[in-house]
DNA sequence: AAGATCTTCAACCGCTTAGAA
DNA sequence: CTTCTAAGCGGTTGAAGATCT
């Protein structure tokens, strides 16, 4: 009942697919670059929709896993890791293409700053994003960022622009973005049944933990607590210096001077203890409905405030880029 | 209009890791 | 402990579409 139930909404969504995907539908071979009989009557290259259909429909029956048997038993003339690469980044119902918003964006900066080229780390942050998807991100927009800058993406110089220039400004058009939205709903947003409370924490980090560049360090903390489904505290820490400067154990003292109105609160987490799961961040940070505040600070700018020039870049330059990246 | 060049992204490859035998 | 197999990960490729000249 519940895998007939789900063949039927995998077909509609196979129906949906076709009709707005360039890869092909025909089922008729596609172009290998090697002979089946070389490949040992295995087929590669793009999948056709017959083959789309037959591993939706065994895996809608029989479920997934064991890849290179569910190759064999599903009659695909494929090796398991295709089928599996191909359900997992194509076929899954949740996955999610196209179309990276503003706040994925912001999320893939941040954690690739911190973890690097962790994708599938980076992808269990990003409900329904796969590894793929954001690598292919990374690539084809960041890289082609660092290359209009004449930097190379690993360097200080691209790092800085990005967590002292784009990032602030990704959070400003966010904002700007929800601001608009909220202008239209109700103040207080409602996710489910429960209600949601977020503050923006906003802190100084202490000395120990700052000695390069004294005050100048901050750290912006996106605190949201949901009830309804979630009945957690979801919280998206935020840091334009070094990540490694996370605090699990930041007590109050820790935040150095409030400058956050009275009625926000003080949280800190560290993003490595949480679960996939409890970052929702596309689907309740920055949902249309969501309130994501943020005060921003440009200390950090300050203490750098030669970066742009010493570093080689010419205003124009980067607002070039700066209109790139935010118009993709 | 047509060829050249660039961009995107699905898919593959090789390596590593996890866990079962 | 070792070996084997499946799964997962990150780097790379290349076809197809988009854009430029």
């Amino acid at each position: 009942m519940l895998s007939l139930h789900l063949r039927e909404l995998r077909m509609m969504d196979f129906k949906a697919r076709y009709s707005t995907h360039k890869i092909t539908g025909s089922s008729s071979s596609t172009t290998t670059t090697q002979s089946e009989e070389e490949m040992g009557g295995l087929r590669r290259g793009p999948w056709t929709a017959e083959e789309d259909f037959n591993l939706i429909n065994y895996i809608a029956t029989h479920g997934e896993g064991r890849w290179n048997s569910l190759a064999r038993c599903a009659g695909l003339k494929r090796t398991g890791k295709s089928c599996r690469l191909r359900w997992l980044n194509y076929l899954r119902p949740d996955v999610r293409r196209g179309n990276i918003t503003l706040e994925e964006q912001l999320m893939i900066l941040e954690l690739h700053s911190r973890w690097g080229n962790r994708w599938s780390k980076i992808a269990q942050h990003l409900p329904g994003r796969t590894d793929n998807e954001i690598k292919n991100y990374w690539r084809t927009r960041v890289q082609k960022h660092a290359k209009q800058l004449k930097c190379d993406v690993n360097s200080k110089q691209f790092k800085d622009t990005m967590r002292y220039l784009w990032m602030p400004r990704l959070i400003e058009r966010i904002q700007a973005a929800n601001t608009t939205a909220a202008s239209s709903t109700t103040a207080a947003c409602t996710i489910g049944s429960g209600t949601t409370t977020e503050a923006t924490h906003h802190h100084h980090l202490n000395d120990n933990t700052n000695t390069d560049v004294g005050s100048g360090q901050w750290v912006v903390a996106h605190v949201g607590v949901f009830g309804g489904d979630f009945g957690v505290a979801q919280v998206i820490p935020t840091t334009y210096n070094t990540p490694e400067t996370w605090n699990t154990a930041a007590s109050s003292e820790s935040f150095g001077t409030h400058i956050w109105p009275n009625d926000h609160f003080s949280l800190s987490v560290n993003p490595d203890n949480l679960q996939p799961e409890q970052v929702g961040y596309s689907e309740s940070m920055i949902s249309p409905s969501g309130y994501f505040n943020q005060v921003l600070d440009f200390q950090a700018m300050e203490h750098d405030n030669n970066l742009w020039v010493e570093g080689g870049y010419t205003s124009d330059n980067l607002w070039k880029v700066e209109d790139m990246w935010f118009n993709m």
